[in-house]
DNA sequence: CGAGTATTTGATGCAGTTCAACGCTCGTGG
DNA sequence: CCACGAGCGTTGAACTGCATCAAATACTCG
Protein backbone atom coordinates (compact mmCIF):
# COMPACT_ATOMS: atom_id res chain seq x y z
CA UNK A 1 0.00 0.00 0.00
CA UNK A 2 1.76 3.09 -1.47
CA UNK A 3 1.50 6.24 0.86
CA UNK A 4 -1.10 8.94 -0.45
CA UNK A 5 0.37 11.73 -2.23
CA UNK A 6 0.34 15.21 -0.14
CA UNK A 7 -1.65 17.53 -2.54
CA UNK A 8 1.13 20.36 -2.04
CA UNK A 9 3.58 17.58 -3.83
CA UNK A 10 1.19 16.63 -6.58
CA UNK A 11 2.78 16.44 -9.55
CA UNK A 12 -0.17 17.21 -11.85
CA UNK A 13 -0.31 20.80 -9.60
CA UNK A 14 2.93 21.65 -11.30
CA UNK A 15 1.90 21.61 -14.41
CA UNK A 16 1.17 24.71 -16.73
CA UNK A 17 -2.37 23.06 -17.66
CA UNK A 18 -3.39 23.94 -14.33
CA UNK A 19 -3.76 27.29 -12.90
CA UNK A 20 -1.76 27.52 -9.36
CA UNK A 21 -3.83 28.48 -5.87
CA UNK A 22 -1.78 30.01 -2.79
CA UNK A 23 -0.74 27.66 -0.40
CA UNK A 24 -3.42 28.05 2.08
CA UNK A 25 -5.81 27.11 -0.77
CA UNK A 26 -3.93 24.00 -1.20
CA UNK A 27 -4.21 22.79 2.23
CA UNK A 28 -7.98 23.23 2.29
CA UNK A 29 -7.93 20.47 -0.81
CA UNK A 30 -5.74 18.46 1.76
CA UNK A 31 -8.20 18.16 4.43
CA UNK A 32 -10.66 17.04 1.80
CA UNK A 33 -9.30 14.45 0.85
CA UNK A 34 -10.38 11.65 2.16
CA UNK A 35 -7.45 9.15 1.10
CA UNK A 36 -6.74 7.64 -2.16
CA UNK A 37 -8.12 4.62 -4.29
CA UNK A 38 -6.15 2.51 -6.58
CA UNK A 39 -8.09 0.32 -9.15
CA UNK A 40 -7.32 -2.02 -11.52
CA UNK A 41 -8.20 -1.84 -15.73
CA UNK A 42 -11.51 -2.53 -16.43
CA UNK A 43 -13.13 -1.47 -12.94
CA UNK A 44 -16.36 -0.19 -13.25
CA UNK A 45 -15.49 3.14 -10.70
CA UNK A 46 -19.29 4.73 -11.32
CA UNK A 47 -22.36 3.44 -12.20
CA UNK A 48 -24.73 5.39 -13.90
CA UNK A 49 -28.52 5.56 -12.22
CA UNK A 50 -26.48 4.88 -8.91
CA UNK A 51 -25.79 7.67 -6.11
CA UNK A 52 -22.28 6.93 -4.56
CA UNK A 53 -21.38 8.30 -1.45
CA UNK A 54 -17.42 9.64 -3.03
CA UNK A 55 -16.24 12.02 -5.53
CA UNK A 56 -12.89 11.47 -6.91
CA UNK A 57 -9.80 13.43 -9.05
CA UNK A 58 -8.05 11.14 -11.20
CA UNK A 59 -4.40 11.14 -10.06
CA UNK A 60 -3.20 8.59 -12.40
CA UNK A 61 -4.46 6.36 -15.58
CA UNK A 62 -6.95 6.65 -17.74
CA UNK A 63 -11.02 5.83 -18.25
CA UNK A 64 -13.77 6.36 -20.38
CA UNK A 65 -17.33 8.10 -19.48
CA UNK A 66 -20.19 6.50 -21.23
CA UNK A 67 -23.91 6.34 -21.39
CA UNK A 68 -25.56 3.39 -22.23
CA UNK A 69 -29.34 2.54 -24.47
CA UNK A 70 -31.46 -0.30 -22.94
CA UNK A 71 -30.43 -2.21 -26.14
CA UNK A 72 -26.69 -2.52 -25.37
CA UNK A 73 -25.92 0.34 -27.52
CA UNK A 74 -23.44 2.64 -25.67
CA UNK A 75 -21.76 6.16 -26.05
CA UNK A 76 -18.51 7.07 -25.19
CA UNK A 77 -19.00 10.40 -24.07
CA UNK A 78 -15.62 12.02 -22.72
CA UNK A 79 -11.99 10.15 -21.93
CA UNK A 80 -10.77 10.47 -18.44
CA UNK A 81 -7.45 11.67 -18.02
CA UNK A 82 -5.38 12.78 -15.03
CA UNK A 83 -7.02 15.90 -13.50
CA UNK A 84 -10.38 15.17 -14.22
CA UNK A 85 -13.01 15.47 -11.08
CA UNK A 86 -15.46 12.62 -11.63
CA UNK A 87 -18.81 12.17 -9.18
CA UNK A 88 -19.75 15.75 -9.63
CA UNK A 89 -23.25 14.96 -11.54
CA UNK A 90 -24.46 12.74 -9.12
CA UNK A 91 -23.32 14.70 -6.19
CA UNK A 92 -25.73 17.61 -7.55
CA UNK A 93 -28.25 15.75 -9.02
CA UNK A 94 -28.55 12.86 -6.83
CA UNK A 95 -27.49 10.00 -9.43
CA UNK A 96 -24.91 9.47 -11.84
CA UNK A 97 -26.15 10.16 -15.53
CA UNK A 98 -23.38 8.26 -17.11
CA UNK A 99 -21.14 5.52 -16.05
CA UNK A 100 -17.09 5.59 -15.64
CA UNK A 101 -14.52 2.82 -16.28
CA UNK A 102 -11.01 2.59 -16.00
CA UNK A 103 -8.93 1.79 -19.05
CA UNK A 104 -5.82 1.34 -17.28
CA UNK A 105 -4.77 1.12 -13.79
CA UNK A 106 -5.98 4.25 -12.26
CA UNK A 107 -5.22 5.99 -8.06
CA UNK A 108 -8.16 8.30 -7.73
CA UNK A 109 -7.91 11.19 -5.23
CA UNK A 110 -10.92 10.35 -3.05
CA UNK A 111 -13.51 12.97 -1.01
CA UNK A 112 -16.50 12.21 0.79
CA UNK A 113 -19.41 13.43 -1.15
CA UNK A 114 -20.92 14.47 3.01
CA UNK A 115 -18.15 17.23 3.17
CA UNK A 116 -18.49 18.52 -0.49
CA UNK A 117 -21.31 21.12 0.93
CA UNK A 118 -18.75 22.45 3.77
CA UNK A 119 -16.06 22.54 1.68
CA UNK A 120 -17.98 24.00 -1.14
CA UNK A 121 -19.75 26.96 1.65
CA UNK A 122 -16.67 27.43 3.01
CA UNK A 123 -13.99 28.18 0.30
CA UNK A 124 -15.85 29.82 -2.68
CA UNK A 125 -12.64 30.02 -5.02
CA UNK A 126 -12.71 26.32 -4.76
CA UNK A 127 -16.44 26.45 -5.34
CA UNK A 128 -15.88 28.84 -8.18
CA UNK A 129 -13.40 26.34 -9.67
CA UNK A 130 -15.44 23.20 -9.46
CA UNK A 131 -18.78 25.42 -11.60
CA UNK A 132 -15.08 26.19 -13.71
CA UNK A 133 -14.70 22.36 -14.38
CA UNK A 134 -18.08 21.50 -15.20
CA UNK A 135 -17.97 24.72 -17.58
CA UNK A 136 -15.19 23.01 -18.95
CA UNK A 137 -16.78 19.63 -19.44
CA UNK A 138 -19.85 21.47 -21.01
CA UNK A 139 -17.69 23.08 -23.57
CA UNK A 140 -15.87 19.91 -24.16
CA UNK A 141 -19.29 17.90 -24.78
CA UNK A 142 -20.64 20.66 -27.32
CA UNK A 143 -17.68 20.30 -29.34
CA UNK A 144 -18.01 16.15 -29.22
CA UNK A 145 -21.92 16.71 -30.56
CA UNK A 146 -20.79 19.12 -33.19
CA UNK A 147 -18.10 16.20 -34.50
CA UNK A 148 -20.65 13.60 -34.19
CA UNK A 149 -23.74 15.36 -35.70
CA UNK A 150 -21.42 17.41 -38.79
CA UNK A 151 -17.92 15.71 -39.54
CA UNK A 152 -17.34 12.55 -41.25
CA UNK A 153 -15.79 9.44 -40.36
CA UNK A 154 -12.53 11.08 -41.50
CA UNK A 155 -12.45 14.47 -40.35
CA UNK A 156 -14.08 13.04 -36.80
CA UNK A 157 -11.21 10.64 -36.38
CA UNK A 158 -8.77 13.31 -37.20
CA UNK A 159 -10.59 15.49 -34.42
CA UNK A 160 -10.71 13.08 -31.51
CA UNK A 161 -7.03 11.76 -31.93
CA UNK A 162 -5.96 15.97 -32.48
CA UNK A 163 -8.05 16.06 -28.90
CA UNK A 164 -6.60 13.11 -26.98
CA UNK A 165 -2.88 13.70 -28.36
CA UNK A 166 -3.10 17.67 -27.39
CA UNK A 167 -4.66 17.18 -23.82
CA UNK A 168 -1.95 14.14 -23.39
CA UNK A 169 0.75 16.54 -24.16
CA UNK A 170 -0.59 19.05 -21.74
CA UNK A 171 -0.07 16.91 -19.21
CA UNK A 172 3.58 14.94 -20.13
CA UNK A 173 2.21 11.82 -21.00
CA UNK A 174 3.80 11.88 -24.65
CA UNK A 175 7.22 10.71 -25.43
CA UNK A 176 8.36 12.43 -28.54
CA UNK A 177 5.36 12.45 -30.95
CA UNK A 178 4.46 8.21 -29.15
CA UNK A 179 1.47 9.30 -27.04
CA UNK A 180 -0.36 6.62 -24.87
CA UNK A 181 -3.90 5.55 -25.99
CA UNK A 182 -4.77 2.42 -23.82
CA UNK A 183 -8.19 1.88 -25.41
CA UNK A 184 -9.87 -0.77 -27.91
CA UNK A 185 -10.97 0.45 -31.73
CA UNK A 186 -14.21 -0.56 -29.84
CA UNK A 187 -13.80 2.76 -27.90
CA UNK A 188 -13.08 4.98 -30.10
CA UNK A 189 -16.42 3.68 -32.65
CA UNK A 190 -18.83 3.95 -29.90
CA UNK A 191 -16.81 7.84 -29.12
CA UNK A 192 -17.42 8.51 -32.80
CA UNK A 193 -20.55 7.41 -33.09
CA UNK A 194 -19.23 4.85 -35.91
CA UNK A 195 -19.46 0.91 -36.76
CA UNK A 196 -16.29 -0.94 -34.96
CA UNK A 197 -15.31 -1.96 -38.77
CA UNK A 198 -15.61 1.68 -40.54
CA UNK A 199 -13.32 2.84 -37.48
CA UNK A 200 -10.81 0.10 -38.59
CA UNK A 201 -11.24 1.53 -42.17
CA UNK A 202 -10.97 5.16 -41.01
CA UNK A 203 -7.67 4.65 -39.05
CA UNK A 204 -6.31 3.15 -42.21
CA UNK A 205 -6.55 5.81 -44.32
CA UNK A 206 -5.12 8.02 -41.66
CA UNK A 207 -2.15 5.98 -41.60
CA UNK A 208 -2.07 5.87 -45.67
CA UNK A 209 -2.39 9.65 -45.07
CA UNK A 210 0.78 9.84 -43.16
CA UNK A 211 -1.13 11.82 -40.23
CA UNK A 212 -1.24 9.31 -37.46
CA UNK A 213 -0.62 5.63 -36.69
CA UNK A 214 -2.11 3.74 -33.96
CA UNK A 215 -0.91 0.02 -33.16
CA UNK A 216 0.47 -1.42 -29.52
CA UNK A 217 -1.18 1.47 -27.51
CA UNK A 218 0.30 4.38 -28.81
CA UNK A 219 -0.86 6.79 -31.61
CA UNK A 220 2.35 8.20 -33.02
CA UNK A 221 0.91 11.66 -34.63
CA UNK A 222 3.46 12.43 -37.87
CA UNK A 223 1.56 15.40 -38.79
CA UNK A 224 -0.31 17.68 -36.17
CA UNK A 225 -0.96 20.46 -38.30
CA UNK A 226 -2.48 18.00 -40.84
CA UNK A 227 -5.20 16.44 -38.62
CA UNK A 228 -5.75 19.89 -37.37
CA UNK A 229 -6.66 20.85 -40.76
CA UNK A 230 -8.80 17.83 -41.68
CA UNK A 231 -10.63 18.34 -38.76
CA UNK A 232 -11.16 22.05 -39.46
CA UNK A 233 -10.61 22.62 -35.55
CA UNK A 234 -8.01 25.19 -34.23
CA UNK A 235 -4.61 24.31 -32.74
CA UNK A 236 -4.26 25.79 -29.37
CA UNK A 237 -4.81 23.02 -26.81
CA UNK A 238 -6.63 22.79 -23.78
CA UNK A 239 -6.87 25.98 -21.83
CA UNK A 240 -5.52 26.26 -18.05
CA UNK A 241 -8.51 25.11 -15.83
CA UNK A 242 -8.24 24.45 -12.11
CA UNK A 243 -7.44 21.60 -10.44
CA UNK A 244 -8.98 20.00 -7.28
CA UNK B 1 -41.02 49.82 -22.04
CA UNK B 2 -42.43 47.33 -19.36
CA UNK B 3 -41.80 47.50 -15.58
CA UNK B 4 -39.03 44.89 -14.64
CA UNK B 5 -40.90 41.58 -12.74
CA UNK B 6 -39.84 41.42 -9.25
CA UNK B 7 -38.29 38.63 -8.49
CA UNK B 8 -40.57 37.70 -5.95
CA UNK B 9 -43.62 37.62 -8.67
CA UNK B 10 -41.57 35.77 -10.85
CA UNK B 11 -43.88 33.40 -12.97
CA UNK B 12 -41.36 30.84 -13.41
CA UNK B 13 -40.24 30.69 -9.41
CA UNK B 14 -43.88 29.55 -8.77
CA UNK B 15 -43.59 26.23 -11.37
CA UNK B 16 -42.84 22.80 -9.96
CA UNK B 17 -39.93 22.81 -12.26
CA UNK B 18 -38.13 25.18 -10.26
CA UNK B 19 -36.86 24.33 -6.59
CA UNK B 20 -38.24 27.11 -3.84
CA UNK B 21 -35.77 28.79 -2.40
CA UNK B 22 -36.24 30.93 1.16
CA UNK B 23 -37.38 34.72 0.66
CA UNK B 24 -34.42 36.45 1.55
CA UNK B 25 -32.49 34.50 -0.86
CA UNK B 26 -34.93 35.60 -3.49
CA UNK B 27 -34.08 39.27 -2.14
CA UNK B 28 -30.80 38.28 -3.34
CA UNK B 29 -30.85 36.91 -6.56
CA UNK B 30 -33.72 40.49 -6.69
CA UNK B 31 -30.29 42.58 -6.11
CA UNK B 32 -28.16 40.64 -8.43
CA UNK B 33 -30.51 41.27 -10.96
CA UNK B 34 -29.41 44.87 -13.24
CA UNK B 35 -32.93 44.61 -15.07
CA UNK B 36 -34.24 43.53 -18.22
CA UNK B 37 -33.65 43.18 -21.71
CA UNK B 38 -36.55 42.57 -24.88
CA UNK B 39 -34.92 41.14 -27.75
CA UNK B 40 -36.75 40.53 -31.16
CA UNK B 41 -36.67 37.18 -32.85
CA UNK B 42 -33.55 36.73 -34.79
CA UNK B 43 -31.49 38.45 -32.29
CA UNK B 44 -28.26 36.98 -31.60
CA UNK B 45 -27.83 37.39 -28.14
CA UNK B 46 -24.31 36.24 -27.48
CA UNK B 47 -21.30 34.96 -30.01
CA UNK B 48 -19.32 32.71 -29.82
CA UNK B 49 -15.92 33.80 -29.67
CA UNK B 50 -16.90 36.76 -27.48
CA UNK B 51 -16.17 38.01 -24.18
CA UNK B 52 -19.76 39.31 -22.84
CA UNK B 53 -20.08 41.78 -19.98
CA UNK B 54 -23.54 40.14 -18.89
CA UNK B 55 -25.04 37.14 -18.35
CA UNK B 56 -28.73 36.44 -18.49
CA UNK B 57 -31.85 34.11 -16.76
CA UNK B 58 -34.56 33.70 -19.97
CA UNK B 59 -37.62 34.57 -18.68
CA UNK B 60 -39.92 34.54 -22.13
CA UNK B 61 -39.12 33.24 -25.43
CA UNK B 62 -37.28 30.62 -26.84
CA UNK B 63 -33.97 30.27 -28.56
CA UNK B 64 -31.35 27.92 -30.06
CA UNK B 65 -27.79 27.53 -28.64
CA UNK B 66 -25.24 26.13 -31.42
CA UNK B 67 -21.71 26.26 -32.58
CA UNK B 68 -20.62 26.61 -36.04
CA UNK B 69 -17.87 25.18 -37.77
CA UNK B 70 -15.24 27.46 -40.14
CA UNK B 71 -17.06 25.98 -43.52
CA UNK B 72 -20.54 26.83 -42.20
CA UNK B 73 -21.60 23.54 -41.01
CA UNK B 74 -23.82 24.46 -37.45
CA UNK B 75 -24.47 22.31 -34.58
CA UNK B 76 -27.88 23.42 -33.36
CA UNK B 77 -26.43 22.50 -29.18
CA UNK B 78 -29.89 22.99 -27.33
CA UNK B 79 -32.98 24.93 -27.30
CA UNK B 80 -33.40 27.88 -25.01
CA UNK B 81 -36.05 28.07 -22.85
CA UNK B 82 -37.74 30.50 -20.09
CA UNK B 83 -35.77 29.38 -16.78
CA UNK B 84 -32.39 28.73 -18.15
CA UNK B 85 -29.22 30.79 -17.25
CA UNK B 86 -26.94 31.92 -20.45
CA UNK B 87 -23.69 33.67 -20.68
CA UNK B 88 -22.66 31.17 -17.53
CA UNK B 89 -19.66 29.67 -19.52
CA UNK B 90 -17.95 33.12 -20.77
CA UNK B 91 -18.32 34.29 -16.99
CA UNK B 92 -15.94 31.10 -16.29
CA UNK B 93 -14.05 30.44 -19.00
CA UNK B 94 -13.45 34.30 -20.93
CA UNK B 95 -14.96 34.05 -23.29
CA UNK B 96 -18.53 32.12 -25.26
CA UNK B 97 -17.72 28.53 -26.46
CA UNK B 98 -21.49 29.02 -28.12
CA UNK B 99 -23.47 31.35 -29.80
CA UNK B 100 -27.15 32.16 -28.82
CA UNK B 101 -30.49 32.90 -31.09
CA UNK B 102 -33.59 34.03 -30.34
CA UNK B 103 -36.28 32.25 -32.35
CA UNK B 104 -38.90 34.20 -30.52
CA UNK B 105 -38.86 37.87 -29.34
CA UNK B 106 -37.16 36.90 -25.79
CA UNK B 107 -37.39 39.02 -22.46
CA UNK B 108 -33.95 38.49 -20.49
CA UNK B 109 -32.86 39.22 -16.70
CA UNK B 110 -29.96 40.85 -16.85
CA UNK B 111 -26.59 40.53 -14.44
CA UNK B 112 -23.76 41.82 -14.55
CA UNK B 113 -20.64 39.97 -15.01
CA UNK B 114 -18.70 42.53 -12.92
CA UNK B 115 -21.03 41.37 -9.86
CA UNK B 116 -20.91 37.73 -10.62
CA UNK B 117 -18.10 37.05 -8.52
CA UNK B 118 -19.22 38.85 -5.11
CA UNK B 119 -22.75 37.24 -5.37
CA UNK B 120 -21.15 33.67 -5.85
CA UNK B 121 -18.99 34.21 -3.03
CA UNK B 122 -21.37 35.78 -0.46
CA UNK B 123 -24.40 33.22 -1.53
CA UNK B 124 -22.82 29.85 -1.24
CA UNK B 125 -26.28 28.41 -1.90
CA UNK B 126 -26.86 29.96 -4.84
CA UNK B 127 -23.15 29.04 -6.03
CA UNK B 128 -24.28 25.62 -5.61
CA UNK B 129 -26.89 25.89 -7.53
CA UNK B 130 -25.29 27.61 -10.47
CA UNK B 131 -23.10 24.30 -10.64
CA UNK B 132 -26.07 22.44 -10.42
CA UNK B 133 -27.50 24.59 -13.80
CA UNK B 134 -23.86 23.55 -15.10
CA UNK B 135 -24.44 19.93 -14.06
CA UNK B 136 -27.98 19.76 -15.68
CA UNK B 137 -26.45 21.31 -18.98
CA UNK B 138 -23.57 18.57 -18.98
CA UNK B 139 -26.47 15.98 -18.58
CA UNK B 140 -28.54 17.26 -21.52
CA UNK B 141 -25.58 17.31 -24.07
CA UNK B 142 -24.01 13.94 -22.49
CA UNK B 143 -27.96 12.57 -23.93
CA UNK B 144 -28.06 14.66 -26.95
CA UNK B 145 -24.64 13.16 -27.62
CA UNK B 146 -26.34 9.82 -26.73
CA UNK B 147 -28.96 10.29 -29.80
CA UNK B 148 -26.61 11.82 -32.46
CA UNK B 149 -24.10 9.12 -32.45
CA UNK B 150 -26.35 5.90 -31.11
CA UNK B 151 -30.31 6.54 -32.61
CA UNK B 152 -31.02 6.88 -36.24
CA UNK B 153 -33.21 9.20 -37.91
CA UNK B 154 -36.43 8.33 -36.62
CA UNK B 155 -35.58 7.20 -32.88
CA UNK B 156 -33.64 11.20 -32.77
CA UNK B 157 -37.02 12.82 -33.96
CA UNK B 158 -38.62 10.96 -31.77
CA UNK B 159 -36.25 11.85 -29.10
CA UNK B 160 -36.01 15.45 -29.96
CA UNK B 161 -39.50 16.04 -30.08
CA UNK B 162 -40.50 14.36 -26.64
CA UNK B 163 -37.61 16.33 -24.60
CA UNK B 164 -39.18 19.45 -26.56
CA UNK B 165 -42.54 18.78 -25.11
CA UNK B 166 -41.86 17.44 -21.70
CA UNK B 167 -40.17 20.28 -20.58
CA UNK B 168 -42.68 22.72 -22.18
CA UNK B 169 -45.03 20.92 -20.12
CA UNK B 170 -43.60 21.56 -17.18
CA UNK B 171 -42.91 25.45 -17.82
CA UNK B 172 -47.10 25.45 -18.22
CA UNK B 173 -46.49 26.43 -22.32
CA UNK B 174 -48.51 23.85 -23.65
CA UNK B 175 -52.30 23.86 -24.18
CA UNK B 176 -54.06 20.30 -24.24
CA UNK B 177 -51.76 18.01 -26.32
CA UNK B 178 -50.47 21.31 -28.31
CA UNK B 179 -46.82 22.56 -28.15
CA UNK B 180 -45.45 25.49 -29.77
CA UNK B 181 -42.40 25.24 -31.75
CA UNK B 182 -41.03 28.27 -33.16
CA UNK B 183 -38.36 26.79 -34.90
CA UNK B 184 -37.47 26.12 -38.39
CA UNK B 185 -36.86 22.52 -39.36
CA UNK B 186 -33.51 23.64 -40.85
CA UNK B 187 -32.65 24.07 -36.89
CA UNK B 188 -34.08 20.52 -35.92
CA UNK B 189 -31.76 19.24 -38.82
CA UNK B 190 -28.90 21.11 -36.98
CA UNK B 191 -29.60 19.95 -33.88
CA UNK B 192 -29.80 15.81 -34.80
CA UNK B 193 -27.24 15.74 -37.23
CA UNK B 194 -29.65 15.40 -39.99
CA UNK B 195 -30.18 16.88 -43.94
CA UNK B 196 -33.02 19.23 -44.19
CA UNK B 197 -34.47 17.09 -46.52
CA UNK B 198 -34.12 13.81 -44.75
CA UNK B 199 -35.32 16.07 -41.67
CA UNK B 200 -38.82 16.56 -43.60
CA UNK B 201 -39.27 13.34 -44.69
CA UNK B 202 -38.77 12.07 -40.63
CA UNK B 203 -41.30 14.44 -39.23
CA UNK B 204 -43.72 12.68 -42.54
CA UNK B 205 -43.14 9.19 -40.83
CA UNK B 206 -44.15 10.06 -37.53
CA UNK B 207 -47.56 12.19 -38.81
CA UNK B 208 -47.93 8.96 -40.89
CA UNK B 209 -47.54 6.73 -37.88
CA UNK B 210 -49.74 8.68 -35.90
CA UNK B 211 -46.84 9.63 -33.24
CA UNK B 212 -46.75 13.45 -33.39
CA UNK B 213 -47.14 16.29 -36.45
CA UNK B 214 -45.66 19.44 -36.39
CA UNK B 215 -47.44 22.49 -38.20
CA UNK B 216 -48.15 25.82 -37.98
CA UNK B 217 -44.98 26.54 -35.23
CA UNK B 218 -47.36 23.66 -33.09
CA UNK B 219 -46.61 20.35 -32.27
CA UNK B 220 -49.50 17.98 -31.67
CA UNK B 221 -48.29 14.66 -29.78
CA UNK B 222 -50.88 12.57 -30.42
CA UNK B 223 -48.63 9.23 -28.78
CA UNK B 224 -46.40 10.29 -25.82
CA UNK B 225 -45.71 6.56 -25.02
CA UNK B 226 -45.62 5.79 -28.35
CA UNK B 227 -42.69 8.44 -29.23
CA UNK B 228 -40.63 7.63 -25.62
CA UNK B 229 -40.94 3.96 -26.64
CA UNK B 230 -39.65 4.50 -29.77
CA UNK B 231 -36.84 6.33 -28.79
CA UNK B 232 -36.33 3.89 -26.08
CA UNK B 233 -35.69 6.85 -23.41
CA UNK B 234 -37.68 7.03 -19.60
CA UNK B 235 -40.94 8.78 -20.13
CA UNK B 236 -40.39 10.83 -16.33
CA UNK B 237 -40.07 14.69 -17.70
CA UNK B 238 -37.13 17.17 -16.43
CA UNK B 239 -36.20 17.06 -12.81
CA UNK B 240 -36.64 20.12 -10.93
CA UNK B 241 -33.73 21.99 -10.72
CA UNK B 242 -32.97 25.70 -9.53
CA UNK B 243 -33.92 29.35 -10.96
CA UNK B 244 -31.19 31.89 -10.57
C1' DC C 1 -0.83 -24.99 -27.58
C1' DG C 2 -5.60 -23.67 -27.58
C1' DA C 3 -9.43 -20.47 -26.34
C1' DG C 4 -10.88 -16.10 -26.19
C1' DT C 5 -10.37 -11.39 -27.54
C1' DA C 6 -8.97 -7.74 -30.74
C1' DT C 7 -7.73 -6.18 -35.38
C1' DT C 8 -8.03 -6.39 -40.32
C1' DT C 9 -10.05 -7.05 -44.88
C1' DG C 10 -13.57 -7.94 -48.53
C1' DA C 11 -18.40 -8.03 -50.25
C1' DT C 12 -23.07 -6.44 -50.09
C1' DG C 13 -26.96 -3.45 -48.76
C1' DC C 14 -29.32 0.43 -47.07
C1' DA C 15 -30.13 4.79 -44.37
C1' DG C 16 -29.42 9.11 -45.18
C1' DT C 17 -27.29 12.76 -48.50
C1' DT C 18 -27.49 15.39 -52.48
C1' DC C 19 -29.67 17.34 -56.41
C1' DA C 20 -33.66 19.21 -58.46
C1' DA C 21 -38.10 20.95 -58.80
C1' DC C 22 -42.53 22.61 -57.15
C1' DG C 23 -45.98 24.77 -53.95
C1' DC C 24 -47.33 27.75 -50.34
C1' DT C 25 -47.31 32.16 -47.73
C1' DC C 26 -46.24 36.57 -47.03
C1' DG C 27 -44.36 41.11 -47.75
C1' DT C 28 -43.13 44.70 -51.11
C1' DG C 29 -43.56 47.78 -54.75
C1' DG C 30 -45.42 49.27 -59.18
C1' DC D 1 -54.80 44.99 -56.74
C1' DC D 2 -51.80 42.08 -58.73
C1' DA D 3 -46.90 40.70 -59.91
C1' DC D 4 -42.91 39.37 -58.12
C1' DG D 5 -39.50 37.34 -55.21
C1' DA D 6 -37.77 35.44 -50.91
C1' DG D 7 -38.15 32.03 -47.46
C1' DC D 8 -39.83 27.74 -45.94
C1' DG D 9 -41.84 23.20 -46.53
C1' DT D 10 -42.58 19.13 -49.44
C1' DT D 11 -41.60 15.45 -52.66
C1' DG D 12 -39.12 12.43 -56.12
C1' DA D 13 -34.89 10.39 -58.00
C1' DA D 14 -30.11 9.21 -57.96
C1' DC D 15 -26.05 8.52 -55.40
C1' DT D 16 -22.80 7.29 -51.49
C1' DG D 17 -20.80 6.88 -46.90
C1' DC D 18 -21.24 4.02 -43.62
C1' DA D 19 -23.41 -0.27 -41.57
C1' DT D 20 -23.77 -4.99 -41.72
C1' DC D 21 -22.32 -9.59 -42.73
C1' DA D 22 -18.71 -12.85 -43.04
C1' DA D 23 -14.27 -14.62 -42.38
C1' DA D 24 -9.38 -14.56 -41.89
C1' DT D 25 -5.47 -12.99 -39.22
C1' DA D 26 -3.05 -11.40 -35.07
C1' DC D 27 -2.49 -11.06 -30.08
C1' DT D 28 -2.90 -12.60 -24.95
C1' DC D 29 -2.90 -15.41 -21.42
C1' DG D 30 -3.91 -19.66 -18.92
Amino acid sequence: MPTPTPCHACPLRRLDLFVTIPDGEVDAIQDFKAGEMHVEAGTQILMEGTRNPQIYTVLRGMGLRYKTIEDGRRQVINFVFPGDFIGLQSTMMGEMKHSIEASTAMTLCVFERGEFWSFFRDHPERAFDITWLAAVQEHFLGEALTSVGQRNALERMAWAIAKIVLRAQALGLTAGNRCPLPYKQQDIADALGLSLVHTNKTLAKLRDRQLASWSNGAIQVHDMEGLVKLAKMDLHGPEPRPLI
